[in-house]
DNA sequence: GAGTCACT
DNA sequence: AACA
């Protein structure tokens, strides 16, 4: 499996998940959107919805309304804690992340063709030695990132169905978002649109 | 004067 | 289509 180091602390797998794990973490995913069904999330103060829908899995989720962004242990509507996160998950995060204690939340994103995420900083945990990993579902995602302040040079890179990208380190508070869905370019899932997994560690570990 | 902007 |  090759490794490209796309930047100081930014790591991308292409094909990390071949197809027929790709297909069968799609159906893991039903099971847990089933149990913890999408939600439109919003802005805080302004309520502005999010173009992406999400839920989680995991033992804490990432949730944002008017009340602001934060980490729950419990999904916004049903009240219902988040359903266990698959072992493949836990795997992949083994396997990646080079961080010695499990990922404590998955948020799952979905986004429509039309969809996209603004230049943000991952930076709701408390924990930041730990990576952030991502992996990718169906369409292709023209992705940005960039350095830790804003308005800093950027580069652009396509997430393919599959791929796992990992920034840490002195990326762990890069600036990243969704340029735009490729859409029709994977034929994984149903309907046209992207799965984004991103796995984090939440909180430090107990000493 | 920034923003998970909004648009060109 | 990518970039700014």
């Amino acid at each position: 499996m090759t490794a490209l180091a796309v930047a100081p602390g930014v790591t991308h797998w292409p094909g990390y998940l071949d197809p027929a794990e790709q297909a069968a973490l799609v159906d893991e995913l039903r099971e847990v959107a089933r149990q913890a069904p999408f939600f439109t999330p919003r802005m805080p103060k302004t309520g502005k919805p999010f173009s992406v829908r999400m839920t989680n899995c995991g033992s804490l989720g990432w949730v944002s309304d008017e009340g602001g962004y934060r980490y729950q242990p419990s999904h916004p509507e049903t009240r219902q804690p988040w359903p266990a996160m698959p072992l493949r998950l836990l795997r992949a995060w083994e396997e990646l992340a080079g961080y010695p204690q499990p990922p404590q939340a998955c948020l799952i994103n979905f986004y429509e063709p039309t969809a996209k995420m603004g230049l943000h900083q991952d930076r709701d945990e408390e924990e930041f030695a730990a990576p952030v990993l991502s992996l990718s579902l169906g369409d292709t995602a023209v992705f940005r990132i960039g350095g830790t302040v804003r308005g800093g040079k950027t580069i652009s890179l396509k997430l393919a169905s599959g791929d796992a990208l990992v920034f840490g380190g002195e990326a762990r508070l890069a600036y990243h978002g969704i340029d735009r869905i490729l859409a029709g370019s994977s034929s994984l899932l149903p309907q046209s649109g992207r799965i984004n997994l991103t796995l984090r560690r939440v909180t430090k570990p107990p000493v």
